[in-house]
DNA sequence: ATATTTGTACGAATTATTTCGTACAAATAT
DNA sequence: ATATTTGTACGAAATAATTCGTACAAATAT
């Protein structure tokens, strides 16, 4: 499934996948912290992410109740896609090596990586 | 340096960073064959990223002549800063992890990886 | 019971992006 | 010499994305 969200979307999506299911209220409370918008741009961009089919919504009470309908990782991978493709001349290698000299990972992480490979090699 | 090109200014410096420096019809041609738009629209995009300052231009002769500003690293590295940060929570292991998992690189590359990595553990 | 608060709906203004037509100058072909 | 082709400039339309005001209903507080 191809998840195109917009760049504001894409900032409301970011609430709901890491709180779950949400208010409107939630998400511009959240988005607040950073930004200043009002609170009817909140509710119309989710109103329309809801028509687009980005968002599924509970309307049983009064106030309504917003999840992300694509995980998260389903966007990575769409993103991935998007960047490996347009910056990087479709490779992969390229973007995991500018990826791990620009923002250099902790030990921990630089091991988790080399586990992955090995696993990943073995097959 | 920040470089937040829009999709189509995106697509023409794709171009330019694979040929170097472009006449419009150089551009427009190479564009048309995926794409398919006016010559005056690439025209007037690219002079819109003259103004915005993404190519420079050299208009000595008849022809202009058009080379993007930032290289393709630069770019890279933008566009990994934005999701990483928008998509992987800050993770930068997450964003290798899931680039191996879904585009699986070949042996070579995997190889070039590991390579990276043991260098770099070494600082 | 009434006023205030909290919520949705939705139209419309604003801003950003993309597309293209038309004007006109320079170069090239007939 | 004149017609055609190839080029830039630029305004303006079309489309997409963002922002917000206003109307109104339901819930809550006084």
């Amino acid at each position: 499934m191809e998840i195109k969200p917009t760049e504001s979307e894409l900032e409301i999506l970011q609430v709901l996948w890491k709180k779950g299911q949400c208010t409107v209220r939630d998400v511009h409370e959240e988005l607040a912290k950073n930004k200043d918008a009002g609170y009817t741009t909140t509710l119309k961009l989710m109103q329309i992410m809801h028509e687009k089919g980005l968002v599924e919504r509970d309307t049983t009470a009064k106030t309504h109740l917003y999840k992300a309908i694509a995980t998260a990782q389903q966007a990575q991978k769409t993103a991935l896609d998007k960047i490996i493709s347009t910056v990087f001349k479709g490779s992969t290698a390229d973007l995991v090596i500018q990826a791990l000299g620009n923002h250099r990972a902790s030990k921990e992480e630089i091991e988790a990586i080399k586990t992955f490979l090995d696993k990943f090699e073995k097959q």
